[in-house]
DNA sequence: GTGAGTGATGTTTTCGGAAACATTTTGTTT
DNA sequence: AAACAAAATGTTTCCGAAAACATCACTCAC
C-alpha cells in the first residue's frame, strides 16, 4: 500500500540493507550508491515506517518528556529547551502533558513512553525526594533526569539556581529597608517553591527588625496571586513588601495593590520569579529574578544523553544560574525620597483629565 | 528482554492471539479467559510494544497535532482541547511544534506524523488557501481538520467566530464615541488576524467621521505590542482608541500608553482579543473578545474522527462563538463626565506618597 | 440426528525495517 | 602478484503485535 524499503531497493536496484544503511547514515556506503538510494527515495517520495523501526532497532532515538501544563512559562520553556537540544543530537521528542498532580497519571505517562521504548526520559513535574526515587528503580534501565526536584544522590537532576535567586530577591529587598514581608509562594509541593521560600527566610531571619506577616500559597497562576493578595488586605494584613514565587502571579498581586490604593513601588514593593516575556509590560514593569529555563531544558537533555556512557556510579546535577532584573516594582533606599517625581506625574494625569 | 504477549500467553496458558483480543477489547472472549490473562499482564507487568502495534495494526489510533508555539495561549489552549477530547475518544495524541512559519518545517512535522501512520491531523498554523489545499491534495488518505485558516470548499475547518468578535470590539467602540483608531495587528500571514482586521473596518467605514490613524503589524506577543504603540505615539500619532488583535499585545499596549502618560480608558480605550487567563488582572483590566479556545481544540478532534464515517462529499466548517467581555479599558460615553472619580484618586495617591 | 450458525480459541502469516552474519569487491602492503 | 585488510553490499533472521484464516465445541432447528 505505501511505499516501503523494497520498493526503493528494488528502483535502485540495491538490496534492502543498503537501503537501511543509506536512510541511517552509516559510513560503509559508495558514495554513487548513497546518490541512486536517496535519488529512489525522493522519486517515490518514500517514508520510513516509525513502527517497523521502533521493533527493529535496539535503541529508539527517543526523548521523553513529562510536564505539568505547558501554559505555564517555565513549563513551556524548558520544553522548547529539550526539543531544541533533541534535535540537535539527532533525537526525537514523545510529548506527555500530566495536568493534575497525580502519580497515576505520572506513571500512564512513563508506561506510555516505555511502550515507545523510549530510553531517556526526563521529568518536569513537582515531585518529591519518595517519589523521584521511587520512579527511578520502578524503571531500570530507564535515564531518567528530573527538573527542579528535591536534591538525592540516587537522581539526576537539573536546577534552576532556586535558592541563590530567592536569596538575591530577599537581600534586594532587604537593602531597600523594607519590613513587613509577605509571602506568596508556589503549591507546597513544588520543590523550586519550597528552596525559594527557604531562603527568604533564611535571610531576612538575619534582620530582627523585619517581620513576616504572612506565607500563603497560590498556583503560580495570576488569578490565585490576586486572591491571596486580595484575602490579606481584607484581612487588615499590613505590609511594605510582596515576595512572589513568579510573575504571572506577581501580575495578580499587582492588581490587588493597585485595588486598594497601594502605590508600588512606594507603598509596597514587589518582587518576582521567573522574568516571563510579559513582565516587562506590566504596570510597573516588574523586578524579577530571571531563569534560564531553556538552558535548563537543554542540560537536561544533554545530561540524559550522557548517562548513556558514563558509569552510573553517581548521579549527576546541574544548577543553573539565575539573576536579578531590575525594574520598576522594588524601590531601592536611596530613591525613597525621589516620590516628588511620582507625585507630579499623578498631577499630571489629574491635569490631563480635567483637560478633557 | 522485555516482557512480550508471548510470556502473557504462556503464564495465561492461552495462545497469544487470545491475549492480543483481551488487549484490545473483543467481545468474544469468555469471561474466565479474559480474567485470566489480565492477572498474568498484571503480574508481568506487562506494557504493549508501541511499534509492534503500530507495525501489525491497519490504523494507529493517534489523532497527530501540528501546532505553532505553544507559549501563546491560544495554542495552547486548542492542544489542551485536542488532548482531551482525543484521549475522550480513545485517541492518543503526537504533538508537533512548528515555531518558524515555514512550509518546510511543516511538510517535516508532517512526514513525522505520516511515519507514524497518522491518518487524522489537526493543524493549527496560520496557513493561506493554496498552502492549506495543497497539503490535502499532497497527504491524500489523511484526514486534515485546519484551525483558523481562509475558509475553502475543499478543507474542513474549525474557526473562532473571529469576523464577528472584531465587529462586536469595533461597534463597542464606535458606541462609546471613539473617533480616532489604532490597529495593533496579529501577523499578516495570520488568516484569523486578517478576518478581524477586516471587521473592524467594514463597521468603521460605515461611520464617516471616524478616522483609522494606523495599521500596525505585531506578533501577537506583548513586546510587539508595546513596540508598535511607542512607534506610533513617538511620530507624533495621536488616536483615542486601539484595537488589539491579542490580550498579550495589548498589556504592551498599555505599557506604552503609560509611558506616555495617557490614560486608559479616558484618552485612550483599548481592546483586546482571546480573553487570556492574564487579561483580567492587567492594569487596568482588559476589555477583550474571548474566544473559547477549547472548544475549537476539542471540535477539531471531533470533526476528523467523524470524517472516517462520512462521504467525503463536501468539506465540514464549523465556527465556535466569541463573546465580548466587559473590563475597565473601554469607556462608555456616559461614564465620560465620571472623570472626577478618576482625578480623586490620583489626588488621593499623591496625597499618600506626601504621607509618607 | 444432522447440518447450520455461533462463540471461543488456536495457527499462520504479515507488517517494514534493522541487526547479525555472509559474501564480494576494492585497495594496500610487501 | 600474492596476501590480506577494509570497504561495500547482499542474505537471513528477528522484533512483537494484529489480521486473516482455521478449528473446535456447542446450541438450536427441522
Amino acid at each position: 500500500m505505501n511505499v516501503t524499503f523494497k520498493d526503493v531497493a528494488k528502483l535502485a536496484n540495491v538490496s534492502t540493507q543498503t537501503v537501511s544503511r543509506v536512510t541511517n547514515g552509516s559510513p560503509n556506503v559508495a558514495e554513487d550508491t548513497r546518490e541512486k538510494v536517496n535519488a529512489a527515495i525522493k522519486q517515490l517520495g518514500y517514508i520510513p515506517n516509525k513502527g517497523a523501526q521502533l521493533l527493529g532497532r535496539a535503541k529508539s532515538k527517543m526523548i521523553g518528556l513529562v510536564t505539568g501544563e505547558l501554559l505555564l512559562h517555565g513549563a513551556s520553556m524548558v520544553a522548547n529547551g529539550i526539543r531544541k537540544q533533541s534535535s540537535e543530537l539527532g533525537y526525537g521528542t514523545s510529548l506527555s502533558v500530566v495536568s493534575e498532580h497525580s502519580m497515576d497519571k505520572v506513571t500512564d505517562a512513563l508506561n506510555d513512553l516505555k511502550a515507545q521504548r523510549i530510553e531517556f526520559i526526563i521529568l518536569n513535574i513537582p515531585l518529591n525526594k519518595e517519589e523521584s526515587e521511587m520512579l527511578v528503580e520502578q524503571y531500570p534501565g530507564i535515564h531518567f533526569v528530573f527538573v527542579d526536584v528535591p536534591p538525592s544522590a540516587k537522581v539526576n537532576a537539573v536546577y534552576a539556581a532556586n535558592y541563590d535567586g530567592a536569596v538575591k530577591a530577599a537581600e534586594y529587598m532587604v537593602l531597600t529597608q523594607r519590613k513587613r514581608f509577605l509571602f506568596i509562594t508556589g503549591p507546597n509541593e513544588s520543590s523550586a517553591s519550597e528552596l525559594r521560600v527557604q531562603a527568604w527566610k533564611d535571610v531576612l531571619k538575619k534582620h530582627p527588625d523585619i517581620e513576616i506577616i504572612d506565607q500563603l500559597e497560590g498556583d503560580w497562576q495570576a488569578r490565585s496571586g490576586y486572591a491571596r493578595t486580595h484575602e490579606a488586605l481584607c484581612d487588615g494584613c499590613s505590609f511594605d513588601c510582596v515576595m512572589v514565587g513568579s510573575d504571572q502571579m506577581a501580575l495578580g498581586v499587582l492588581r490587588a495593590l493597585s485595588e486598594f490604593n497601594l502605590s508600588v513601588p512606594q507603598q509596597v514593593s514587589v518582587i518576582g520569579f521567573d522574568d516571563t516575556f510579559d513582565s516587562a509590560y506590566f504596570y510597573p514593569p516588574l523586578t524579577t529574578i530571571k531563569q534560564d529555563f531553556l538552558t535548563i531544558g537543554k542540560r537536561a537533555v544533554s545530561l540524559a544523553v550522557n548517562m548513556e556512557n558514563q558509569d552510573v556510579t553517581e548521579a549527576h546535577h546541574e544548577t543553573i544560574k539565575t539573576e536579578i532584573i531590575e525594574r520598576k516594582t522594588v524601590q531601592p533606599y536611596q530613591q525613597t525620597q525621589n516620590n516628588k517625581t511620582q507625585i507630579r506625574e499623578l498631577l499630571k494625569q489629574a491635569e490631563q483629565l480635567l483637560g478633557e
